[in-house]
DNA sequence: GGTGATCCTGCAAAGGTTTGCAGTGAAGTA
DNA sequence: TACTTCACTGCAAACCTTTGCAGGATCACC
């Protein structure tokens, strides 16, 4: 029934080879007859069927994105975005959520990796060494995790802890706890390694919290744990956990900011909705998809896959870069921070700049990305 | 350099046809010779190419999912659910993005077409004209639109619309606006049907004001609208709207609920976590993807692409399921909504009953399905 | 020993497309 | 005229897998 090539060359009295390259290599034919063909596969509504092309040329022109978790307001933006930079290079996507679940994740870059050029893989659960393995089989760029000898996007959450916990230093927090995120996260490792240091450095406390469970559900349960630990701010692993918190802690009685400060991490539009609205590092998550895709596509140009003609022309066998960026991060000072215990005097209230200096800026274009290549 | 089943032939000694049938028929091999080729495979790190499978079984063992904006949090548990009831029939699915532009959505309908064995079109923005073209490409389920002669899963949002005018009549509001989402919605005229005949019934007048962006930004840009027109409660296309709304008015020093009564559409998370928390129509979105993927897959199952064997044996050629499914919604009464100019005194402030009665439940089973299978 | 059934395996075609190679005819050059 | 060049098109192999058909071996049974 599917209308195939076939049908166009007879329809169009040529050969089905000429059809193909109507299609995949227009210059190749005259230009008369190129029109006919075209008319007719207009007229019996063909379309070259993309899985036979794949089968020979090696190359679906489809990118896999495996998520951790699609329910995270953090992925939409990163997803649009590389949506919209793989379609300008006529690339298409395929979503796949896990669940936070690493089995998962292995069994899906499995499944996909057949019928995609390549895989994005964003906050990954499994072992680095898993995802090493999984490279042999398909062209992999990850994103929030550095793995060592792949493409990496990496988000410098290291320095928008710092800068959260210089934030909360200078507003007179002595006591700090750091809520933190899923054990295997390379994201909660880096917070924790640069919140650590940059307490230090303050004169502050840290007592880290954790692992929770990404989620408001993670942020609330956590609630109590953070009353009964004393301190006067909070870093969250991420704004979902923020948002529980805050939420947590009203039910408990503990009002934001006034008796605790909480910071989140990633900016998600609805830090800007809730009440009080929430501080927090802005993470560039539509460069990153952008990025991604743009490494990946790199990647897949240069050594496209099953390549054929072994000429004695090119030495270098499969070239990969395997170039690691790191993106800012920016913190993002709104309603859910205010002075603590230690408070200067001179400094009233921490002086409020109006209810949110970054909201005007809108969606806004992110931040400038630092290329930073690694010897493979 | 991938291996392919020819490999696992030559590495155990079998011709590839017995290879094949180890995975796709195991029980036509000699249990013997299946350990030695499994081994064989295994060793090797075989893995069937799917994409070949595809173009000789007509069968990908892939669902598309096609969604207007993945940003909005009413999809993303209608994601969910539909790759896990997918995953359990062993099936994977792909997500795809349409940024609400129905240019899009038939492009991607089309490079889908051919690598997967069926489509998931939620709400979509193009014409039913042009889906039921697009049906004769590859097998569709609509998710949140009825096209007749098609499976369509639906909510039942013009029951969802009646209740909440009935609840904002019944706190003593005669004067109600209808903030519209995109004019090419089925929900939005749905909605609009429903709320004009409830408001008739209930002796209230309804302003309809749109066609409206349906996110946080639509709602809140409508604000100053809402102000002049006077209006004492409004019935918001979905819950970012409404969300936005009461931003929007915020902003104009607009209370709510006590100027202004709002309701929305969907209860995603967030309607929980903003105050005032949100008076909403729960749909029933898990239920919804779950119950799109088993149409699809019963459509699917009874007629296989490419069938072949053109026996004299059943006389009804290629037959269509076109049931229609239309599932319940729930009016969820919390904090945006309260008495109006004409409450009656004699309850006093509408009987707060708890601060979200709805939330011991959790996450919660949704409402049944109503079957409702219509004559193809 | 002959017959038939049963179980397993190999053969080869098929699916829709791409692409290196060769062939055709026409135009250009000497 | 003879030769080369060029633009275009056809031929057929290849990609990897599935599957109907047939062949071979084994076994039970009469």
């Amino acid at each position: 029934m599917p209308v195939t090539i076939r049908d166009v060359a007879r329809a169009s009295g040529v050969h089905i080879s000429t059809v193909s390259r109507t299609f995949s290599a227009p210059h190749l034919v005259n230009p008369e007859t190129r029109v006919r063909v075209l008319a007719c596969a207009e007229d019996l509504g063909y379309r070259p069927n993309r899985a036979a092309r794949a089968l020979i040329t090696g190359r679906t022109h489809n990118i896999g994105l495996i998520i951790a978790d699609i329910a995270n307001p953090f992925f939409p933006p990163l997803i649009k975005a590389a949506e919209s930079q793989a379609r300008h290079r006529d690339y298409h996507v395929f979503v796949a959520d896990t669940n936070e679940d690493p089995t998962v994740e292995e069994e899906l870059v499995h499944a996909l990796a057949k019928q995609v050029d390549g895989v994005l893989l964003c906050s990954p659960r499994m072992s680095n060494s898993l995802i090493e393995q999984l490279s042999r089989e398909v062209p992999l760029v990850v994103v929030n995790r550095q793995v060592t000898g792949l493409p990496c996007v990496l988000m410098d959450v290291g320095q928008g802890a710092r800068a959260a916990i210089e934030h909360l230093v200078g507003l007179g927090h002595r006591s700090i706890a750091l809520l933190g995120g899923p054990r295997s996260s390379w994201t909660n490792r880096e917070m924790r390694r640069a919140a650590g240091t940059a307490a230090r450095a303050g004169g502050a406390e840290l007592t880290v919290l954790g692992p929770n469970a990404p989620t408001e559900i993670g942020g609330s349960a956590a609630a109590e744990q953070v009353r009964r630990s004393g301190v006067s701010a909070v870093l969250a692993y991420n704004d979902l956990m923020a948002i529980g918190l805050i939420e947590g802690l009203d039910a408990l009685g503990v009002r934001v900011p006034q008796e605790v400060s909480v910071v989140g991490v990633d900016d998600i539009t609805l830090s800007r909705l809730t009440r009080p609205k929430l501080t927090t590092v802005a993470t560039p998550t539509g460069a990153a998809g952008r990025t991604a895709v743009d490494m990946l596509l790199q990647q897949d140009i240069e050594s496209p896959r099953g390549a054929r003609g072994s000429g004695a022309g090119t030495a270098l066998g499969v070239r990969r870069t395997t170039a690691q960026v790191m993106l800012q991060t920016d913190l993002v000072i709104r309603d859910s921070t205010g002075p603590g215990p230690h408070a200067r005097p001179a400094r009233p209230l921490a002086a409020p700049q109006g209810p949110d200096p970054h909201c005007p800026a809108g969606p806004g274009i992110p931040t400038a990305a630092t290329g930073d290549a690694v010897a493979s």
